[in-house]
DNA sequence: TTGTATGCGTTATCAT
DNA sequence: ATGATAACGCATACAA
């Protein structure tokens, strides 16, 4: 009966502990540990229940993940983790991973490239099986050396265009076209587009050339006016919303939102000016917050597929990782508009 | 030069590749690595820059783990990821994590006592270095045994009395104060208190109990009621609600949210039945959501200090792992009141 | 200032 | 059905 090494305080089992105590060799137990169970007797195995179990032993990741080169994590990297946007997509990516004995490394970037950077290594120094992002797109350098080294990449919501990677998010033109065509179709003849700053973000950029091309193809029915607007800078927000409503004509406006996070303010800054939903103006927004159904008596949104979105994204990694090696995918999955009533035919309204 | 072993395909490099390009043994790499360049020439440290730069070398955490017995990673288990009180707290505590160092595992049990503890497996056997649980209560054993092997554990929200854990959360006691005394400052005479079950969730208990204290006090000059929903049974609530509503007397009646998710959920259907916020019914909610001030004209909230708690959960983490060894400490912060237009005084309504 | 040798906890290879 | 041994990539004790 060797003894074991004194250290200062109660140390984790090893798999010499199970093998010493069950009286088999370490391979044994490697053997019962990975489920291989028919190259067993049936009452050694029992022996190696009853020592696991006294010494409650946990197999170490590190040490199985060295010598197996992997290291069963996931990194999730997100632009702006306060959104609910990323944590519904968040959740969905999570519920893949369980399922399939990955965990899940969150990381909040902010929209900072130096923050993406720094998380990218770290993520690089665990060894991450795969790597689910929306980027801030400048650090393609570090992603494709990911994928040198066979580490699947995934992109959400935002492409980037220097990157093949699978990438999952929404069908933006068809999302648009939903919104606008609505708008349109109940006589709304002044179409403001409220975005957060366009920067190199693919999502933003694709709703906005959207809106441009759907308000030009009916330039005659009615006009478009595009704001861009950083949230952080105080008062444009306000000073956006007050040129649109007193300085453009129109009879019949109304908004469209490029995220919930702008809707959110959007409608804020109205009900402090007291202009009403939807009886001065008509409000879509993007993304079908929890809080879409009770506001101005009833949102009508442009719903994203965030479950889905976080899902097969996931999905994506794990094929991947079990050796799909065909072409970059592009999932697009289709925008759904809800109706409420902040939309009504202006029929209603003269 | 000792030729490197063939693998069919790229590999990343190891330590002991930068050493043979620098031209100087795994040692020096490792101190390099470690930071020690007091013990390193001006020189070598040059070559060893250039050669991690061409190699693209990234240290191996599970390697340089497994021999320091540590992990660089933390857990965090939720019980509900979907509810914003979880993320909120979660972005708290990325936030510490990322600046220590450290990486988070998040976990989301669904309320699950089978999967919180499978996640706790998991965790341990990735070697955590610390873990922040708002748990079911079911798993205690295994809690106790992170704690064994000294792992920190500290509890968010919900406090298990058999654990001798830190505990960060919110003052209930004095939450719930403030809000009654305010209902009933304003003049309601009739208070409801929704809560979703409240199982072993000593948060939803302590709020429960708070609630009856407080009525039992004020028995003269208000009434008090309590409606225990689970809000996956369909028509529960509005059944709850229907029978305050109708079937409970009282001049000025007011209701008292007992979480955010709740909140929205009584909103919307006493939208839904023509029921008005505050014409008809006072309201104040638990949790300072996102969208409270826009939702009929402004929902009164008791805010929780949500980003405190993750970031405080996050530091009683790391001074443990720095060895602190004093008695568990609870923290519970104070929740704010933010007065908004669902709860006016009665005499303006009369 | 630098190097050699050993071991962390596991799996893989090759035996028996 | 079971075991002995080497190796994964790094840090550390000890030398030089």
């Amino acid at each position: 009966m060797a003894d074991r090494k004194r250290k200062k305080a109660a140390q984790r089992a090893t798999i010499a502990d199970v093998a010493n105590m069950a009286g088999v060799s370490k391979t044994t137990i490697s053997r019962y540990l990975s489920g291989q169970y028919d190259s067993i007797a049936e009452n050694t195995r029992r022996r190696i229940d009853e020592a696991v179990k006294a010494l409650k032993y946990r197999p170490s990741r590190m040490a199985r993940g060295l010598k197996q080169d992997r290291s069963y994590l996931i990194g999730f990297v997100m632009a702006d983790l306060a959104n609910p946007f990323s944590t519904a997509i968040l959740r969905g990516v999570e519920d893949v991973c369980r399922k399939h004995g990955y965990n899940l490394m969150v990381c909040n970037t902010d929209n900072d490239p130096v923050r993406e950077k720094e998380y990218i290594f770290m993520l690089q120094s665990h060894r991450i099986e795969g790597l689910i992002i929306n980027s801030t797109g400048k650090n393609n350098e570090f992603l494709r050396e990911l994928a040198e080294y066979h580490t699947p990449v995934v992109l959400v919501d935002r492409k980037v265009p220097e990157l093949e990677f699978d990438m999952v998010g929404t069908d933006n033109i068809q999302a648009m076209e939903q919104a606008m065509a609505f708008l349109l179709d109940q006589g709304y003849d002044s179409i403001a587009f409220f975005t957060e700053p366009i920067y190199q973000v693919s999502s933003r950029m694709e709703r906005l050339q959207a809106f441009r091309d759907i308000t030009a193809r009916n330039a005659s029915r009615a006009s478009g006016e595009v704001y861009e607007t950083d949230l952080r800078s105080p008062g444009q927000l306000e000073e956006h919303l007050d040129h649109f409503l007193t300085r453009v004509s129109g009879r019949f406006r109304s908004i469209l939102a490029g995220n919930g996070v702008i809707s959110l303010k959007i409608i804020n800054i109205l009900q402090q000016k007291g202009v009403r939903i939807p009886e001065d103006v008509a409000f879509i927004g993007f993304d079908d917050t929890e809080w879409a159904p009770v506001v101005a008596s009833g949102i009508t949104t442009v719903a994203q597929l965030t479950d889905d979105i976080g899902v097969i994204a996931m999905e994506s990694v794990l094929r991947r990782i079990n050796g799909d090696q065909s072409a970059a995918r592009i999932v697009q999955l289709p925008a759904k508009l809800i109706v409420r009533n902040s939309t009504p035919p202006v029929s209603r309204r003269a």
